[in-house]
RNA sequence: GGUCCGUUCGUCUAGGGGUUAGGACACCAGAUUUUCAUUCUGGUAACACGGGUUCGAUUCCCGUACGGACUACCA
């Protein structure tokens, strides 16, 4: 079996969209697991398009996930350059020979001349208006025009494009790996352009040259190139590279979580989840998109949801590390229909991982977003934070967003919970329960218990029944980690002032 | 419109000529938790439709419907 060396190829013009990071984990995965090579290729062939910052975010996102290339831009490699806007010549080169081979031709047609051609077949009721092998012989090429009139085109230096010179009748079929055989009847293809009168090759030129010329073995891409594949095929075939044509693997496509179609970043703004791997804003429209990093995804996570978007082992084991999907991966199993984009499932994965870390991994996140508030906490108390935190977090942000109350008192409380339970009965034994508190000499949270359960016995009230009534005085909320540990945590003196600062607030509500 | 691709619970999917059609997420209920969350147990829920082929089809074939991609001097 020959060398596997497979390549992420995305164009710089914008954030890295999510459905392309899975494309160069697909590709990363089948290039690990073989001790294959990784290459990044920047396609960067329209210069219209071209948004500055974006080949840098693309490298920054698969360094954030986990991609490692080895070969390509930002680590170079024995086939450089590796961004095709510095590929230039090789382009011209191959298109010129399948000239001479009487593959391809000079095209001199300007957009006014293409449009009324798209004109006069539509009013002629052709379904398909084409420059296709009926059409070009009304067109102005240099299949067309004598030899003396080419030239001297050429040489005013007339703006032309090359064309594929498809031909008018046969099959071309090509083997995908996930979807079996395909096959298209030449008729259904245009004469595509390879070359831009700008001197820059299209995709479909330079990305057929430069798989050759770096010996890509396969090919794994997107769906939406599925229809101009076989004329990917065709191009081998011209140029004589057929045996070395790599293996094709069309990938479903992401879709979006309700309805149908491309997952899109308008989908991501409205549901209110990130579609792009980093932060991004765009250099010309300053519109801003939101990335997982930012929103708190870690990249196992975030990996291991993509990995299952199209992918399974066909085992019921859900998590897997980045090396387990290198060890497991195979392109026989990735499904052919396209998948929803269920971010519910996505926060799942990052539960997962976030509490596979350990309480002192746990307590960095906790450090980090403390210092974003300029709140600084002795480790031996962020260790006890997290402990409690632990089960009910899903992102490292909501150790400090669900746990706020463990540095800043509570200055409003929940209103429902204040009506149902805030009565008299909790308002006597939380007075005698922090006079008691206030005279204990240590505190913790098995002596805070016991005090409370020794103050409610003796005024004969249940502990159950002035619990929440605690709660709320002590977070402003009804719901919460273990309470007891709440109040070990921030301390005795803090509980006190806490129970009084209720007492004074909720007296004054409940007496209006 | 044309070409190509696709279609199993709400979602991601396993499976495959004879199965109680399996798992996970989500959802619902019960238990535990003095609350919420966690955890545990249980539950609702799917083979798009119509024809074949076959003793038998969700599985194979053909249609239809529906969905998607593509249809640029964009990738």
């Amino acid at each position: 079996m020959r060398d596997v060396r497979v390549r992420f190829a995305p164009s710089p013009t914008g954030a890295l969209h999510i459905g392309g990071v899975r494309t160069a984990l697909y590709n990363y995965l089948l290039a690990r697991q073989n001790n294959g090579t990784m290459i990044l290729r920047i396609e960067d062939t329209d210069q219209t398009r071209f948004v500055p910052g974006a080949e840098d975010y693309i490298l920054k996102s698969l360094e954030w996930v986990g991609i490692k290339i080895d070969e390509g831009v930002g680590v170079g490699g024995p086939h450089a350059p590796y961004r095709q806007s510095e590929r230039k010549p090789l382009y011209m080169e191959h298109a010129l020979r399948l000239i001479q081979e009487g593959n391809a031709y000079y095209a001199f047609d300007t957009e006014q001349e293409l449009e009324a051609m798209r004109e006069r077949l539509k009013a002629a009721g052709v379904d398909l208006p084409q420059y296709n092998s009926i059409t070009r012989a009304q067109m102005r090429n240099s299949l067309t025009l004598s030899e003396a009139e080419v030239k001297a085109l050429l040489q005013a230096n007339t703006p032309y494009v090359i064309r594929l010179k498809v031909p008018r009748k046969e099959e071309v079929r090509l083997n995908d790996m996930i979807r079996g055989w395909v096959m298209v009847h030449s008729s259904q293809i245009d004469d595509k352009v390879l070359m831009k009168s700008d001197g820059m090759p299209t995709y479909h030129l330079a990305n057929v040259v430069d798989d050759y010329l770096m010996k890509i073995s396969h090919v794994i891409r997107g769906e939406e190139w599925l229809p101009s594949a076989p004329l990917h095929v065709l191009l081998y075939k011209y140029l004589g590279w057929e045996k070395e044509m790599p293996q094709f693997a069309h990938l479903p496509l992401l879709l979006k979580p309700t309805g149908d179609g491309k997952l899109s970043k308008r989908d991501a703004d409205q549901m209110g989840f990130p579609i792009f791997p980093l932060d991004w804003v765009d250099p010309n429209t300053n519109e801003k998109a939101s990335g997982f990093r930012e929103s708190g995804y870690l990249p196992d996570a975030l990996v291991n949801f993509l990995a299952f978007l199209g992918w399974n082992p066909g085992t019921t084991q859900e998590l897997f590390s980045m090396d387990e999907l290198i060890k497991e991966f195979t392109v026989e199993r990735i499904g052919k229909a396209g998948a929803k984009f269920d971010i519910h499932k996505a926060k799942w994965f990052n539960q997962q991982y976030l509490r596979a870390k350990s309480d002192e991994a746990l307590t960095e996140y906790l450090h980090a977003s403390l210092a974003m508030e300029g709140i600084t906490c002795p480790q031996e108390k962020a260790l006890k934070i997290v402990s409690i935190m632990k089960e009910r977090v899903t992102f490292p942000k909501d150790f400090w967003e669900q746990g706020k109350f463990l540095f800043l008192s509570p200055t409003a409380f929940d209103e429902t919970v204040a009506a149902k339970k805030w009565n008299d009965e909790a308002v006597k034994v939380l007075t005698a329960y922090k006079e008691e508190v206030a005279k204990l000499a240590q505190f913790d949270a098995v002596i805070a218990k016991a005090t409370l359960e020794q103050v409610t016995a003796s005024l004969g009230v249940g502990t159950g029944k002035i619990l929440q009534a605690l709660r709320l005085s002590i977070t402003g909320a009804g719901a919460g980690p273990d309470l007891m540990m709440i109040m070990e945590i921030i301390g005795k003196d803090e509980v006190v002032k806490r129970i009084g600062f209720a007492l004074e607030q909720l007296k004054v509500k409940s007496s209006v």
